[in-house]
DNA sequence: AATGAATGAGCGTTCATTCAT
DNA sequence: CATGAATGAACGCTCATTCAT
């Protein structure tokens, strides 16, 4: 079990990697034995095709951020902190964990009806926290009165973009980021 | 002649349709001519490769988008009015041109290096557009100091989780879901 | 029947340059039609098919060669002016109307035994007309007893080396390399 | 590794008689594959292309060359001696290995500037080893003086010309023909 | 007679999957 | 368990031929 685990983990850590610079289609299961160094057929000892290596990445990829966002309790009582710790998180996932964050967003393989209803529950967590959160806010009188769906939606755009933005201009930090989106959503962008 | 150009049109229409369902590698010319009522050599008649006909579409997209965008004049002079109009423009093209909008949303056929300058520059419009908006907002002191780059993404991130709000909630307009977006930039959500 | 005929020539015409410089496979039907100035369809009406233009052309080739052929006459009374001529006017044939004789030499085609009798008579009557002088020479006792078929296969391909000469070495003309082919013949290479 | 290179050897066995039969255009790799008895995929997992299999074909049919020219030794003091060997060694190649010789000889994708100088090189190397021979049979004195390169492209035409007796005319040995070569070429076929 | 749009069989090539060892 | 040779369906693309106009 040790032996074989052992393997497997290769397996994913190599497909991880394959998939989330070349895509899906872009790569090969040739490819990703030879990286992990072993022979093809070996592939299919553990896993049964390479879709069932790309869902189980997606399983991984959702439980690897739920590791990051399980370290922002929501129990908290200050909503505002809470997001603050909630949108920190995700970015730090997203930059820690690059290839799992872009298989997530990646629409590679998402509009094919054969992806189930799990896979789209695990793409849709950090949303759903969001939303949850929102709702506090507003039950609390901590956040005006609104959508929250919507409020959470438009809040997960703003990260999306704040992803974007950190992978291309590598100068700001995470924490300023976040700094910026909060006072966003709290004060506005208008002056005074 | 006439029949030509309506032939053409038929290849990017059912083009358009199956890249927007299954992605460029989830398609087949076969597919498309199928769909297009055509053989499959006929496609190539009309396009030298499925690749054009890829690009092709990205261009239409684009001219498209610009068609919407266009109708925002940017010379106003309230910054306000301006983007609420930009953002309307963007969504009201979403929700038109479902199909255009997801293939300048896909990440597919993003990451291969193949992909032209161009194309990545039509993929930006929206974003381009916005910051310079916000620039100017700044400028004229509508806007408070700050990063118009990162403003900009997260508002293009906002658009974006408008849209999916659009896509799942249908009760919501596209006037309601501007003014929540314009009210949150300029008061914020926090109470009074 | 002078308009019909004008067009069927200028499909053989351009299908000879294309087919000498490309051969058979690397020329497509489109390109005749095209350098031809006519659609490919019309190609059609004067062809039955491509084949039977390559066929055509080499019937034509024939022909051609004949014409030069025959201006020397057999019965001229000296064998060794006889041959003079006759290798005279087959290198005169390959170097101006180097098309056709590129196709009578190509071993293109050849092979597939769809090709008929007629086609390989064709190709062979210049080995023949040799043969045959050969024979006439030993007749009147103007070359040594010998087997004459193994002789004009020699003169023969000493004919195809000296068009490669030609090709190459534009320096030597027609009427030294003739020379050296009958020296060669009559004297042989051996000092004195 | 056995089994590997016994299969190799079967595509490149079977793709010689399909290329030597029908030339390069007229054999598929579906028909190299079923008269292997192999699969069509299989044929790539020995060779990256069918130009692969073309290009290894001819280089193969080269080394088959040079084995039996290489018995024929050039150091020899006699001109007529080593020329006689060189000829009869490339006949014997020609009539033993009849698939090589006749893609060595094939004008098939010569034409094609996409062959390379290597190709090129191996198709001359008979002639080439002919001209050196009468240089050094001029040099000695053996052989009358003349054009070196000319009388190289006549001998190899008779070559060319002896091999298609031997095809056509089972009757003579090799060891005729060359004497007969021979005596043409010290003595000529005037009579006494 | 002339067109050229349309066809579809067939090509070379790739690659997920299988299976004998 | 592990291998990697073997498979064959499927792909993008070409082009000789047909046919409606």
């Amino acid at each position: 079990m040790a032996r074989t685990d052992e393997k497997k983990e290769r397996i994913i850590r190599v497909a991880l990697s394959l998939f989330g610079q070349a895509g899906y289609d872009g790569t090969t299961v040739e490819e990703i034995a030879q990286k992990a160094e072993i022979a093809k057929g070996t592939v299919y000892l553990y896993y049964t095709s390479k879709d069932a290596i790309y869902r189980d990445l997606i399983v991984e990829a959702g439980k690897a951020r739920r590791a990051y966002l399980s370290q922002s309790p929501r129990e908290d009582g200050n909503v505002r902190l809470a997001l603050a710790r909630l949108i920190t998180q995700e970015l730090r996932f997203a930059r820690a964990e690059k290839l799992y964050y872009r298989l997530l967003s990646s629409t590679d393989r998402n509009e094919g009806s054969e992806f189930s209803e799990e896979i789209r529950r695990i793409r849709r967590e950090f949303l759903t926290e969001l939303i949850e959160l929102i709702r506090v806010g507003m039950l609390r009188g901590a956040i005006r009165e609104g959508n929250p769906v919507l409020l959470g939606q438009l809040l997960a755009g703003m990260v999306r973009g704040a992803y974007q933005m950190l992978e291309e201009n590598s100068s700001l930090t995470v924490d300023q980021i976040v700094l910026s989106i909060l006072d966003l959503l709290w004060r506005g962008w208008a002056v005074s």
